[in-house]
DNA sequence: GGAATACTTAAGTGCATGCTTAACGAATCA
DNA sequence: TGATTCGTTAAGCATGCACTTAAGTATTCC
């Protein structure tokens, strides 16, 4: 299994907040400005930029500044890193328990 | 998109750690005991015991007790929380950036 | 029974995280 | 030009997290 942890790391305490995955689904929807991506959540602008920030910095998110406006999106391609590590954990273990069946299998065959 | 944020709180916050995702590792191989999942880190037993209960706690991680040995094995159908919720997050974007290129589309024909 | 093994509990420490308020900066509008 | 809007920076604070060491508690082995 490929060790990415730095960045493992970054994406998963990223996601492991409700507001930032919060903030995530919202951009789900379609790409916003910082206010409007701020509006729903009941507390300030600088403790949403914070969450900004950290979602920025896991590669979830992306953003550029036009004027005085920053637009935010969803970068899925850094889901794919989640998607990958999870599958990878889940078919080590899925291919350890079809090699057990076989292994009892084989068993079984021999008491005949 | 249903919220299940408590359990994705800590499930993401339980990988968000790189002892514990190799912990995850080590247990997607095979069940094993705490000192043997233990084994392989520079740290002290409280230590490793302490995010055995975060893996716990997150539901990824299940064990037992059998005499004095806890064995631990990871449960795969937590990671499905994880896949869902990535998954759903990707599919609204990617539904979103379809019926974009739709509309797109549209205003080409319309040009001819 | 006594020693070794396999965990478990408790308490403490230093650093990271998630906020806050209070300014400040820069683009747009009247 | 002056007021407003949109975002940013800085500083501070309470809480949580990832460890540590020290001292237990059951089991199992000899």
């Amino acid at each position: 299994m490929l060790n990415e942890s730095p960045s493992l790391d970054r994406v998963f305490h990223a996601l492991a907040d409700s507001t930032r995955r919060a903030m995530v689904e919202r951009l789900a929807l379609r790409p916003m400005s910082v206010s409007e991506l701020a509006s729903p959540f009941a507390m300030s602008l600088p403790a949403v930029m914070q969450h900004l920030a950290v979602l920025e910095e896991s590669g979830l998110v992306r953003s550029h500044k036009a004027g005085r406006v920053r637009t935010c999106r969803i970068d899925t391609e850094t889901f794919g890193l989640v998607e990958r590590w999870t599958a990878d954990c889940r078919s080590e273990w899925e291919g350890r328990l079809d090699k057990l069946e076989d292994y009892v299998n084989t068993l079984k065959g021999q008491q005949k």
